[in-house]
DNA sequence: TATGAATGAGAGTTCATTCAT
DNA sequence: CATGAATGAACTCTCATTCAT
């Protein structure tokens, strides 16, 4: 019990609990009312602190939504490597692993705002301007591509068609529009739209039928 | 031949020219470098007006968002529903060609904006707060909602597959991000791609082969 | 009489009246409150304008102070640099009459910021930022110094005295302080302390007589 | 062998030598920068204290400016005073000395700031809120004003020249920027620029050679 | 009708000051 | 005593909007 650490991590500890609670509000915030319409009072304000308190933390506005992307980045590329080194598993087996993650557990808490930062001009002219990013979706995106890939080689998938093409399409069957929409609205579970997505996709890309008989 | 109409029509053709104008160039600079980023002395500058002439077209900012999402809504939906009731065409192809026409056709000018702005929590925002956009998208997603709904009756599509997920996957085949990557930077036709991802669609939600044989 | 330089004319005249007097406020408020107690606020309620207005002038309250500066610099050169070039005078006259004219002349309307400016950390650090006054100043001193050195080399001020010493006191006559204390507080006119300040100074650096008796 | 006196004091020696150090680490921070443009933070970094510890010893950024000027001011008051009343001297060597002593001595370490001060409106209008520097000023111009008046009197300088006028040039005789010029710039040392500013100092309030011829 | 100078509400940001630890 | 996280008033600057010309 070193009581010279432990003072130290405690408030550590107190610090960034702190610090991802504004992370947490922030991309709340910017959820509901999109990046531009929130300021940092309201941000402050629902967290319970000074507006202040929030620029201890986080240098700038543009800064917290940074910390925001590369939080809700990390998170989602660490798992989807855990997904992709796991042995023993088809290309297929680990590419819909990925989907159920992205679209099942992920949409309940955060990432929201994550989808919707490419496909926004508004986000990605800000993000670009501090350079953040483009390593960051790099990542994820290689990552994909070389399952798919991977796929295509093992005879899984189509080898006609652009591995691009599918990464593509791969990243477009999660959207927030579209969880909104069946999840939301229809009343669907993630699970099961998920599960009919993986279908149409796989089934999309399935490399053709030997002609066996 | 009416003298009091040519003039007013001739003036209200000019009128409508710079109106249209002055959304294109809004449409450019909103796509750059985002709605928030942009501001209306730009968009004059660019038109080569002055800024207060931009408010004798539209009443504020936010009017001028709302109808470039007119604009563009009315022009998808149009030709969409024009395709649509085309007689002697099967679903399949109809919605085949709505989605060439979505991805090539439209892609090269306008219509870029228009995909964002569902996308970003930014712009849902705003245009929530003017009560636009629910019904013209709604006419747009009905009517292809109905086409997915009568390939599903006539065999040619999965009926298993609940037709609200087959809409949220097709709405989810075009987007910026996509077309960027692939046509942007990969270099491929619109129409290779747009015949790349109706493969893969179609083939994923095509019924069942009957073992007729 | 050109009809299309006359409005632009106006207007750029009415431009230039609204900098000035902005100038001259800011100036006015500057001297009493010190630049960094005044805001901008303060300056543009003085004048009777709006605080945006300010800005359509001057991009920056650093801006303001700098071109506060060059406005009195350049006043001020210009007239030192006349008196000093004028023909058919001695040194010491020509530097009396330079020491009357910044004394008598200017202390009246502006220029009281202008001796403050170098003599306050403050003020130096906000011009070097901006990398202004080091030419300006440079063009001053370096006037005086030649009319110095002149003299020395006419026999009229000791050929001893380093000139540098001598324009160091030279700048140092004049203070704001001085003129406060001596006009302000004792009632003396301001010619007449620069009259005694003149009688002390060329007595001071004036070269030995000849003892030609 | 007083107990409770030893250890206060040798507490309170702690306190006054951090209190001393915190001034002079002010003084510098606030020549290099200016006192607007510095914060309580880098004092304390510079210091290598907390910034809480500062308002310990001084109630607020004001008072530590004030505290400043009252030391730099009651040195410089004690040592022109002891010159001053040092017997068996002239007017003009007692102020000769304290010429010298303000030049030479004092600019090595403080009072840079000192000298600022009242240059600079920013500063004047600190000060005077705090009603502070009229007396510590006042006292020290008095006793010089004395010492000229005594010169005058005894028939060392021209009884001609009011003696306000005579105070005001010898206040002036001493300035940052002449010392920066010539001592920092020209690399003449502070004893010898001291010297020609005396001769001319004096040279130029002497009292004219009476016609004894 | 077109203009663009003027406006002023509102946002981001800083930092002197406080106080619980 | 010392600390430094927290505070929030105040400031600079922006820009959508208006309106006299």
């Amino acid at each position: 019990m070193p009581p010279s650490t432990a003072p130290r991590s405690w408030k550590e500890k107190q610090r960034q609990e702190r610090e991802a609670l504004i992370l947490q509000t922030a991309e709340e915030v910017f959820c509901e009312k999109g990046y531009h319409e929130t300021s940092i009072d309201e941000i402050a304000a629902r967290v319970g602190i000074a507006k202040g308190t929030v620029y201890l933390h986080f240098p700038s506005k543009e800064d917290l939504l940074v910390a925001l992307f590369r939080r809700d980045t990390e998170q989602v590329i660490s798992e989807v490597e855990a997904i992709a080194s796991s042995p023993g598993c088809s290309a297929r087996e680990k590419l819909e692993a990925i989907l159920h993650l992205l679209y099942g557990e992920l949409f309940k808490k955060r990432t929201r705002l994550f989808y919707s930062i490419y496909n926004s001009p508004e986000m990605r002219v800000l993000l670009e301007k501090k350079k953040e990013m483009g390593d960051h979706w790099g990542q994820l995106t290689h990552c994909l591509e070389e399952l798919l890939a991977e796929g295509q080689a093992a005879g899984e998938f189509d080898p006609e068609l652009p591995t691009s093409v599918m990464l593509s399409l791969f990243l477009n069957l999660v959207s927030v529009r579209g969880y909104e929409r069946l999840v939301g609205q229809e009343g669907l579970a993630p699970a099961e739209v998920a599960r009919y997505l993986a279908r149409i996709y796989f089934k999309g890309i399935a490399a053709e039928h030997k002609p066996s008989c």
